[in-house]
RNA sequence: GCUGUUAUAGCUCAGUGGUAGAGCACUUCCUUGGUAAGGAAGAGGUCCCGAGUUCAAGUCUCGGUAACAGCUCCA
């Protein structure tokens, strides 16, 4: 007999060899029906493992992470089976399970294109598998007989991946006629699953290399049950309806054109108004943070970047120089505000009394993305950061670093952006070539982030590789309504650009000293931090932010005087005053076009005339009642102004 | 940049080689002041751009441009 474990603590006895489905049939006969991997001493495997020793134990349903890992781990599987029967001769490469579902590249043979019309014949030839009801066989193998294995098959990607792997620790998975090279775990077999749907296809590059051959990626999700299919369905047809480019474009907020060029996106009206409210938010709250504002040109000498080192890096991928009547004389569209804050701390001699110097601008930049790259304002080649570069002496770094932290919590507070994602950015751990400055530098910089999270209990998953070639960074990720991560707010530590533009202060010494410079931007950039929060709010601003928070209609021309009067009492907000001489269409007008995005709109009529009052209809939630149009002023001013001034 | 898809009225889209279409929006008139009101009439199109095939191209072919999805990239 075994002592298995459970996650509440409580033990219970078996027989040697019991597997996780029998340890779940002998709770609930429930629970054996809905289990669908476990975990054996943390180690996640297939249900029919034989457990042969004292052992902890966690059974996984579908709510479980785990569990869908699985699920969709043999969806990608099936997939590949039934690819594999309708295009003999298919190569497989990889086949993971993803956030949402899982994906298989494969390379089809000559003359077969995966095409959207394709989809309904895959998903029906994986459900005829399905109803085969075949175990997955899991398979310890030696390297010579994998190789031999898959080469006698041609899969050629496979013995690449193969000819990496440690001998003695290749497993394989059979079900019916198809075998994979795979670690697990899976599912005991594909009978689970009920529902699947193929979402997508697209090009992806052999082991994310483009200078490999371009594979078939094809997207899939399954469920359990035909309904969580039809619900993920609906979810992701809502999603659509939050996109930032539909709402932006009903709200009137910002717009392309052709003629202008891709990816140069214009504010609009509302979209101004928007986004300067957002803008004086942040001015106020760095003023209280001892920031100063500075303003800069969107164009700087050649020699600027070639000084930065950026010229080097990204000169040949960026816009050209532009080049002036004057022979050999170039100037580069800002790409970055740095070098030009580097200038104006260079300006004139430093003392470390001076330090930290904050210099902040909401600075324009211009950056060549690849064309397949721009997406909405999410990604564009002309955005405004929310800059500052904070010169500190090396002491001060974690110090600012935790006020900058404070910055980027006020904001994700006051506007509600509670799923956030932390993200540490350092060094790769083997590799350090590609990195500037010394071991000693980055070593503090890095642990004075990781040491700045804990004290702000900030949980951050830490990347290894991703850090800047001049610094480590701390960013914050947001998700946009179809689950694409966005990184919005970003502090990076410095040592590079103060080296090369020999920035120096005066210690207390009567030395020179080298300032460490940290580079900060709580919104990451207005276009896209305007997209991920139309994104979150559904164009349901919170009203403070709202542009035009309330319109004034008056049902008549002849009480357009009324309602000018009304207007004069709103000090705080925007009012979008509604007056159409054709009063017999107003209301339809304001029905369709005006109301969508305004959370208030105040009527008048006769009656509200003669009493002075007015009639409010609140966006979503209908007729609000007649009020003193003095009070609801009054309201209404008073919590825009609280909003404003709370942080 | 790569692969695929798409491009028709202000918006959402239909239109398989033979006179350019619908709903909503817009204009005028009638009816009507209140949570997407009804009726009548009207205006609005270089069918993304360029070339080719054809008696004839929105439709087929090629090239370009832009948008979308994914990959690669992201100072």
């Amino acid at each position: 007999m075994i002592k298995i474990t459970f996650p509440d603590g409580s033990v219970r006895e078996y027989e040697a060899g019991v597997t996780g489905f029998q340890v779940a049939e002998s709770i609930s006969s429930r629970l054996a029906q809905d289990v669908l991997s476990c975990s054996i001493n943390d180690e996640i495997v297939e249900l029919n493992r034989p457990i042969n020793e004292d052992a902890k134990i966690k059974l996984f349903k579908w709510e479980d992470a785990e569990a869908k890992h699985a699920f969709w781990h043999t969806s990608a599987h099936l997939m590949a089976e039934a690819l594999q029967e309708m295009y003999p001769g298919t190569q497989f490469g990889i086949g993971p399970a993803i956030e949402n579902g899982f994906y298989y590249d494969i390379m089809p043979p000559a003359g077969v294109s995966i095409k959207e019309a394709t989809f309904v014949e895959i998903e029906k030839k994986m459900m005829e598998l399905v109803q085969r009801k075949e175990q997955l066989v899991r398979c310890e193998i030696s390297k010579t007989d994998a190789l031999n294995l898959f080469g006698d098959k041609g899969q050629t990607y496979k013995n690449e991946l193969i000819a990496e792997l440690e001998d003695g620790k290749i497993t394989t998975y059979t079900q019916g006629a198809y075998t994979d090279l795979c670690r697990g775990p899976h599912l005991v077999s594909t009978a689970p699953i009920k529902a699947v749907k193929v979402t997508a296809v697209s090009a992806a590059f052999w082991r994310g290399d483009d200078k490999r051959p371009q594979m078939t990626r094809v997207y899939g999700i399954s469920f359990p049950k035909k309904k969580l299919l039809d619900e993920y369905l609906a979810l992701m047809e809502e999603a659509k309806k939050r996109d930032h480019r539909k709402i932006g474009k009903e709200m009137e907020l910002f717009m392309f054109s052709e003629r202008v060029g891709k990816g140069l996106p214009m504010w609009l009206p509302r979209g101004t108004a928007l986004r300067l409210r957002l803008e004086d938010f942040l001015k106020k709250i760095q003023k209280r943070f001892g920031y100063q504002q500075v303003m800069t040109p969107h164009i700087g000498n050649k020699n600027l970047y070639v000084t930065s080192g950026h010229y080097a890096k990204y000169g040949k991928d960026s816009f050209q120089p532009i080049h002036t009547p004057e022979e050999g004389e170039e100037y580069i569209l800002k790409p970055m505000n740095c070098p030009h804050h580097c200038e104006i701390y260079a300006w004139k001699p430093r003392s470390y009394k001076d330090l930290p110097l904050r210099l902040a601008e909401f600075g324009t930049v211009y950056r060549y993305e690849q064309s397949g790259e721009l997406h909405g304002l999410t990604r564009v080649r002309s955005f405004t950061q929310d800059d500052a570069h904070i010169f500190c002496r090396p002491d001060q770094v974690k110090e600012e670093f935790l006020r900058v932290m404070d910055i980027i919590m006020i904001i994700f507070k006051a506007l509600d952006f509670e799923n956030f994602e932390a993200q540490i950015s350092l060094r790769d751990k083997i590799n350090r070539e590609k990195y500037i400055g010394t071991d000693e530098n980055w070593e503090k910089a890095e642990s004075a982030i990781i040491e700045a999270c804990r004290e702000k209990g900030l949980s951050a998953k830490i990347e290894y590789g991703e850090a800047a070639f001049y610094g480590p960074k701390l960013d914050f990720m947001v998700k946009d309504a179809i689950g694409r991560r966005w990184q919005l707010g970003t502090i990076q530590v410095d040592y590079n650009l103060p080296e090369r533009f020999n920035l120096e202060y005066m210690g207390s010494d009567n030395q020179k000293h080298r300032p460490v410079m940290v580079h900060r931007a709580p919104f990451g950039s207005m276009e896209r931090f305007v997209a991920v929060l139309i994104e979150h709010t559904c164009g349901h601003f919170p009203l403070w932010l709202t542009p035009d928070q309330v319109a004034i209609l008056p049902i008549s021309e002849k009480f357009n005087d009324y309602a000018d009067k009304l207007r004069k009492y709103f000090d705080e907000v925007d009012v979008r005053a509604v007056v159409d001489d054709r009063n017999e269409k107003i209301g339809r007008k304001i029905r369709d076009n005006e109301m969508k995005h305004i959370p208030y709109l105040l009527i008048v009529g006769e009656k509200e005339a003669a009493e002075g009052t007015v009639s409010i209809r609140k966006q979503g939630e209908g007729d609000q009642g007649t009020i003193k149009f003095e009070d609801f002023a009054k309201k209404i001013n008073q919590e825009v102004l609280e909003m404003t001034n709370k942080y």
